[in-house]
DNA sequence: CAGGAAACTTGCGTGCACGCAAGTTTGCGT
DNA sequence: ACGCAAACTTGCGTGCACGCAAGTTTCCTG
């Protein structure tokens, strides 16, 4: 299921992703963010350009997708390794803080790199959306009824969950100035919290979700209180 | 607050940005979405193609935004409207559904010539994320908290919800045919009219977010039970 | 072990987003 | 009333996303 047979071709594809990621951030870090052309990233992989965004829709996604890489896969796994007994919220709250404080080795120079440009702040929320699919998996795998409306409460979940963390992340990169606040709104609670420790801004983003996650595992397995 | 004196110059752009949606509207029912170029639509709004898009990002958008105009700003009126007794939950529920099927006079030519094409429908789907905002802020308005705490909330539920309909509609209007129809012929015979009652999209994928507004509904006002 | 289909790469061409630096209009202070 | 400063428009140039139509590689089936 995981891999019959990976497929030839199938890993020289993923090889040439993985060179681009590669070749987008180190150039990027090497000359900086705006000294970086698509043509150079596609020769340092040994593609042609236009091979490069058949990979990657922006130049922006290719060095971010360096650092964010399978995060989203490792969301999914972290939740379906917690034990079934514990509150489905807690289980994504904790599944999400612990991928995305442990940024790994060389990601902390990535990020800063990240931060420092808006285009790449942006294409990096934007990968928070990419969360929800298997979020949605393994939510509905919890939620045991196999009915459809649970898997749209799943859905919903995992998206509402997406949001909360691109909430959190923005909060906390908050130190750049370019808003894109809506014009004719009122001043939304424009006083956020000046940027705290990414674990905590991640679960008290996530919170206001609990007690949606509660309902929807009550509706599916009222009997399970003590099991 | 509202309209101190909306200034001169504010209202020749807001008619400038009226000029280039209906321009862009027409012209994509007229021709075709794929027969209009930018330069065209700046041309009968009487513009420049650069001055374009200074008000919009991209070609999608505008056309888009003549359908979408200020539903954001309306859901959030709609929220403010209803009686302060009502759950909140309800009273967001109730307020997305009836600006959206509310759909007004020539939406629906237009929606049919969104769901023609992909790329305006992820354009159409993308202004989801443009209630969030708005909504941040009624929500915020009705837990009347004041607390730093109760924004931030406010802020995730408001973009769950824009989570949600996104959803909805994606569901909604599904029937993602392939619709590779020849240029010049809008209509034709792609029925891409999708089925399943809006309302109900909506409902359904709202309700599981109903538990989280009543938990931060009751964080705020926990003695009022029986009011 | 061929033969062929499906998938992937790539050169080419088109339209577009956007930075930059004038030029022009609006609005305000003196 | 006058002129200044900020905001808006626009011509120009650059890099990019993406459709299209070969050419090439991989994989499967008879």
């Amino acid at each position: 299921m995981t891999t019959p047979p990976p497929g030839l071709r199938e890993r020289k594809k993923q090889a040439t992703r993985e060179a681009l990621r590669e070749a987008a951030l180190r150039l990027a870090v090497e000359r900086g963010p705006d000294q970086v052309r698509v043509e150079d990233i596609a020769e340092a992989a040994g593609v042609s350009p236009r091979t490069y965004n058949n990979y990657f829709a922006s130049r922006e996604q290719a060095i971010v997708s360096a650092v964010t890489a399978d995060r989203e896969a490792r969301i999914a796994a972290a939740v379906a390794a917690r034990p079934a007994g514990v509150r489905l919220a807690d289980a994504v709250t904790e599944a999400v803080v612990e991928q995305y404080t442990d940024t790994g080795e060389h990601a902390q120079e990535a990020l800063l790199l990240i931060t420092s440009r808006v285009a790449l702040r942006d294409a990096y929320l934007d990968t928070t959306a990419g969360i929800a699919p298997p979020l949605t998996a393994v939510i509905a795998e919890r939620l045991e009824d196999v009915g459809a409306h649970t898997a749209h409460t799943a859905r919903v979940l995992a998206a509402s969950v997406a949001a909360a963390v691109r909430i959190a992340l923005e909060g906390w990169l908050r130190p750049t100035s370019g808003s894109a606040e809506a014009p004719g709104s009122i001043g939304a609670g424009g006083l956020v919290v000046p940027s705290g420790s990414l674990p905590d801004q991640l679960r008290s983003a996530l919170a206001p979700l609990g007690p949606a996650f509660d309902a929807a595992e009550r509706r599916t397995q009222p009997r399970d209180a003590s099991d």
